[in-house]
RNA sequence: GCUCCCUUCGUCUAGUCAGGUCUAGGACACGGGCUUUUCAUGCCCGCGACACGGGUUCGAAUCCCGUAGGGAGUACCA
């Protein structure tokens, strides 16, 4: 049976690489109907936040990638996080430093900067020098006591490693290139790497898709493997996407893009952008030195006070931006990756029955934010009207927008009008009107100039109030009757009297089509924003 | 520096393993047009690539060698 796993480690939101690393473990599972699992590697207590565990669930489930068995749901194979294994890895470890395969360090971290300055200006890579007689656990003991740090590293052959990749063929790696890893760090708690070998064969991992990141870890795995008699798992390592600046797309990247931003416009008051950003002021000229990092809600938040657009990363970045999860997963699944029915647009459904793990290429492709707003609007057209709600509801809850209050059929209504929109975000920013009172309508300045700065507008817009305040029944046909009554007998486009009515009640040129947009709106309100209208421009 | 990986339109890619059906196909972007009461949507047309240099072969995007460029790793991070 096919069993694959996604395993990050608890640093934050789920991340975009991430996000495609988890669902192909995952389509790999389910087309070969197998079991696909969650497992937290949290061994490094320094980078590890609380809640990050609880966000990059959240953030799976939204992208509709669930897991048979991880830390929530539990299962045979658990625990799921790996700082409640500590025994297990222990055991591991001492058969291999019973074995004389592993063995105990002292070094500090200054001398092992030494070492690897002294091989840096050798010209050659860093291989740690092994003892020619390995330290007692006597010693080890007494130099404990004494305040050194005690690591605990593997030792490498002397012969070349073959890596065995669906992706890339065999990849041979020479003899000699390879330096004993630590595999038990002074804090007791094991690597990376350790850990990871071990989970992977204590829950019977058969495939292992990740980033072509871990290519140069993979030969350490298949030592430990062989040491301690695992089976080997099929790897396929990834191609990784890349930003548009360049480099992998990371985290990084907005905190720096806001920063430049602050940076760039010399009228912001850091005074009230760092209590925004929930920061002193002291923190605040810091991040803005390059010194240090504020949490991604700190940033979002700040870049939302300065009006600038973050590039996304994270995938609550493209919740918050109005995308669909259908849309996100189908454009990160051909992201080093095609169909084999070369199809593009695909269902969840249809890439689980299209995935085929010989289809990786090896390039590292560009996130390209434009091609992933066309396949939103395809899947906008897709999904059901029931799930589109959902997800628009969930939308406006991420970003806390006021139109959030509306009821489910106003919100279908408001979806239902504004057919042809490329996101959700498109969906509020249209009809973002008639959240507005009649009074607080502000005139774009552009949209006033064009439309209602010219000769007779004010008149059409009397004449459409009088006809409007005889209509009984308010709805789209009677509505529209009456603007192409207008045009008709006045021999003008529609442009004319829709337009000045668009500018009235929206104050922008944007919004659904007008019959429906006025519908939404309802006779009363409608009558007076173009009553307001005609004050203003009288005045 | 060292190790490993990669190289087809601006971008994502098909084709490369099994050389001819490739005057290299699709999608996005871009340019133009049509539809439209706005923004979108929809429809049509166009632009546009085998990194370079050598081989092998009757024939190379495809196989081999080299060059150049890009990427990843180089931690007691994962």
């Amino acid at each position: 049976m096919v069993v694959s796993r996604f395993a990050p480690s608890p640093t934050g939101y789920l991340h975009i690489g991430g996000a495609r690393t988890a669902l192909f473990c995952m389509l790999m599972a389910k087309r070969n109907n197998g079991k696909f699992l969650l497992r937290i590697e949290d061994t490094d207590q320094k980078r590890n936040t609380p809640t990050a565990t609880n966000q990059v669930m959240a953030d799976m489930k939204w992208l509709g990638i669930e897991w048979d068995e991880g830390p929530d749901c539990g299962g045979p194979n658990g625990p799921y996080k790996q700082s409640e294994r500590l025994d297990i890895y222990n055991k591991y470890i001492k058969q291999l430093l019973d074995e004389g395969k592993a063995y105990y360090c002292f070094d500090t971290p200054e001398e092992l900067q030494k070492m690897r300055d002294e091989a840096q200006a050798a010209k050659k890579a860093f291989i740690y020098k092994r003892p020619e007689v390995l330290p007692s656990e006597v010693e080890a003991e007494q130099a404990a006591a004494a305040g050194k740090p005690v690591v605990v590293r593997m030792a490498m052959p002397d012969s070349d490693i073959v890596v065995s990749d669906l992706v890339r063929g065999e990849v041979t790696f020479q003899a000699g290139s390879f330096s004993d890893f630590v595999i038990r760090k002074s804090d007791g708690f094991p690597t990376y790497h350790l850990a990871c070998v071990v989970d992977d064969e204590l829950m019977g991992i058969t495939h292992i898709f990740r980033g072509q990141e871990h290519l140069m870890n993979t030969p350490s795995h298949q030592v430990l493997q062989d040491a301690l008699g695992f089976r080997r798992p099929t790897y396929a390592h990834m191609s990784i996407t890349v930003s548009e600046g360049g480099g992998k797309l990371s985290k990084r990247e907005r905190s720096k893009a806001l920063a430049k931003a602050i940076g760039a416009d010399s009228s912001i008051d850091h005074k009230a952008l760092a209590k925004v950003g929930e920061l002193t002021d002291v923190e605040l000229a810091d991040y803005l030195a390059g010194e240090s990092t504020p949490d991604a809600p700190q940033i979002t938040k700040m870049a939302e006070f300065i009006g600038l657009h973050l590039p996304e990363i994270n995938v609550v970045d493209f919740k918050a931006a109005g995308y669909l999860p259908e849309a996100l997963v189908n454009f990160i699944a051909l992201l080093g990756w095609s169909s084999p029915t070369g199809q593009e647009i695909m269902t969840f459904d249809d890439l689980v029955n299209n995935f085929d793990e010989s289809r990786f290429n090896k390039t590292n492709s560009l996130f390209d934010r434009k091609k992933l707003i066309a396949f939103n609007t395809e899947h906008m057209k897709l999904v059901s009207p029931e799930k589109l709600l959902e997800h628009f509801k969930a939308y406006l809850a991420a970003k806390e927008s006021p139109m959030g209050e509306l009821d489910d059929a106003t919100l279908a209504e408001l979806l239902r009008i504004s057919e042809g929109a490329r996101t959700l975000e498109d969906v509020e920013n249209k009809c973002n009107f008639i959240m507005l009172k009649a009074d607080t309508i502000v005139f774009d300045e552009k949209a006033y100039k064009k439309v209602m700065a010219k000769d007779g507008v004010a008149e059409i817009l009397e004449e459409v109030r009088d006809r409007f305040n005889a209509i009984d029944d308010w709805q789209g046909p009677a509505l529209h009757k009456v603007i192409e009554d207008m045009c008709v007998e006045k021999e003008i486009g529609m442009g004319k009297v829709a337009q000045p009515i668009r500018v009235a009640i929206t104050g922008t040129m944007v919004s659904p089509a007008i019959d429906a947009s006025l519908v939404m709106l309802g006779k009363e309100e409608t009558i007076s924003r173009i009553e307001n209208a005609i004050a203003e421009i009288r005045s």
